[in-house]
DNA sequence: CTGTTAGCGCCTTCAA
DNA sequence: TTGAAGGCGCTAACAG
């Protein structure tokens, strides 16, 4: 428990004393510039420089009853996945002021209770939800801070930015068709994941508007991991009657698929089409180049940080909900299937 | 249970009045409950449960003095390389009671001065901190909290984790020489970057020391981007007498590079063969799969995170550093140079 | 435009 | 073992 090391800071107080005003017009001339003369306020600056003095969070926090900051909640914040999220979020909480609090829900075992607990806690003013496992809609408290709900969610009734994923699996079978492919397949992402069921129905509902068949020995279970789509690559080369194409739902996944496909003799693009989803950035790297579906990750961030911001300005607990676009990069993964 | 939530929150007077005790009793039941009695220790968690009282962080850090988190530092939060990190990080601060508050020092232009608020504002009880562009000795105010720095890091006298780096380069080069290569180039961290600096220098010194020329040519500056390691393909394409393989500074180059030399044409490992450095997850499913210098990153973030809260719970400024090994992982990407 | 005043919710001596 | 009481540093009425 031991405490921080601090020189005596400079209080409000002292700059008052310095600046020859009341504490009072010393918080005013620095929160509401506006309401101060222009000479008191300058008074004011000169004591603050003079004394060095800095606001004090935590007593601030205490009387305007806030905190300062927004949390992210995380599934897993070791994937590299979210790193663009988070700087799209930090980016524009930083600008307003708000610090970014981070939790990794997956760090213990019951993230349900730790969820509640931060939300009830007051540690933050706003909260963006990023690991759809986490919620039961019965957990959430009749009381809490507004709520953003970011990617991955089970159904629920809160506001949500997410990327248009059904919109995305069928540009991707859509392409995959316009290349002359009949006998696609998927990876999917983990079951229950309304992201990942909103990818596998949008390419199913694609695959039946064009005539083509569903078959189910040509989806493959994953969970966006690399190692998913490695696993996938074993099922796929154990199929005696192969897609010549396949729609992974992460780039990650494709990444796993590719590579262990190739590792195994396989020619990519020539013996099998690969599509992925998300763009991240090392796919552009990857021999072949990833063709794959881009999600806007940052603007992500950047959305629901703003969300959450407006929701507190306004003190209200919703708001209308986003959807970001996603769109097609054409790279080398795609040719024509072998006839 | 069963009793409904009040609208306001309750404080710890509430509790205390629930509980028939004083104000005083409650909050050490809470916080030391051995200084209380069985019984009424009892009575107050009754209490609590009944009103679902929670305690309120702003009072109680500026009652105490302190905030409650530790304030991670990062150059570049898109980056992935830091998430492993930012997840051990977590993994250690989460348990113990500390809130994860991350800041972007790239977001604004002006970062020194940030980060001198940072230190100020008595945001966080402790820092850690993983720019190495950012701090000038000066800067650092005489009074400040425990600060641990982690990877990249200019020469500062302050406590810090880093890696064994002029090691790792030594491994990697005698590895390729031990697969008989004997001209062999690098592609550089940013310059002025110790630890990039240290790479190079471990490359250069074991060369010396193995009695290989070390060729101005050869050696291709980079900025650990994947970018930056496909520039550097370019520039090996364009050389008329070629390194037979190339040790990159960070496994993003060897990425860049490798995509960017496949792409060109190039056989890797056969024409050139590639060693990286980090171990990111991708290397393992490239094509070759990347033989790479693994760095616990993971572990930076435990041990950073560990050593600021023994510094807070000491109160002291300063502690051992600690060097954390290096190990190389053999994959695909080196076989033996053509004759 | 500025000062006075009264807490925000908690912890922690000091007494009992 | 417990209670009483005084702030931690700041802000937001409410006067002036």
């Amino acid at each position: 428990m031991g405490g921080t090391v601090q020189a005596k800071t400079a209080k409000i107080q002292d700059v008052a004393r310095i600046a020859g005003v009341s504490t009072a017009t010393v918080s005013r001339a620095l929160s509401n510039p506006d309401l101060v003369a222009e000479s008191t306020r300058k008074a004011v600056m000169d004591a603050v420089e003079e004394s060095g003095y800095r606001i004090n969070h935590a007593a601030r926090n205490l009387r305007r009853q806030r905190s300062g900051s927004i949390l992210a909640l995380v599934p897993n914040l070791a994937n590299p996945f979210f790193s663009q999220i988070l700087a799209g979020l930090s980016s524009v909480l930083s600008p307003a002021g708000y610090g970014l609090l981070i939790a990794d829900t997956q760090t213990d075992n019951n993230p349900q209770e730790r969820l509640r607990s931060y939300i009830l806690n007051g540690l933050a003013d706003g909260i963006v939800i990023f690991d759809g496992h986490l919620p039961e809609k019965q957990m959430l408290p009749p009381q809490h801070p507004p709520i953003v709900l970011a990617c991955e969610w089970v159904d629920f009734d809160l506001p949500s930015v997410r990327v248009d994923n059904a919109k995305g699996a069928q540009i991707a079978i859509q392409h995959l068709y316009d290349n002359g492919h009949r006998r696609i397949g998927h990876i999917t992402g983990p079951l229950g994941n309304v992201l990942a069921d909103s990818r596998l129905n949008g390419m199913k509902n694609t695959l039946e508007q064009l005539g083509l068949a569903v078959r189910k020995e040509w989806i493959f279970n994953g969970d966006y991991s690399m190692d998913s789509g490695t696993f996938a690559a074993k099922q796929w080369l154990a199929l005696d009657d192969r897609p010549t194409a396949v729609f992974c739902a992460s780039d990650e996944m494709a990444t796993g698929f590719m590579g262990a496909l190739q590792h195994a003799g396989i020619d990519v693009p020539n013996d099998v089409s690969v599509v992925g989803f998300d763009n991240i950035e090392v796919v552009e790297h990857l021999t072949p180049a990833l063709t794959t579906i881009r999600q806007p990750r940052r603007l992500i961030g950047q959305h629901a940080g703003q969300m959450v911001m407006n929701m507190i300005d306004d003190g209200v607990m919703s708001c209308a909900s986003e959807i970001i676009p996603v769109e097609l990069i054409e790279r080398k993964s795609v040719v024509a299937p072998k006839t």
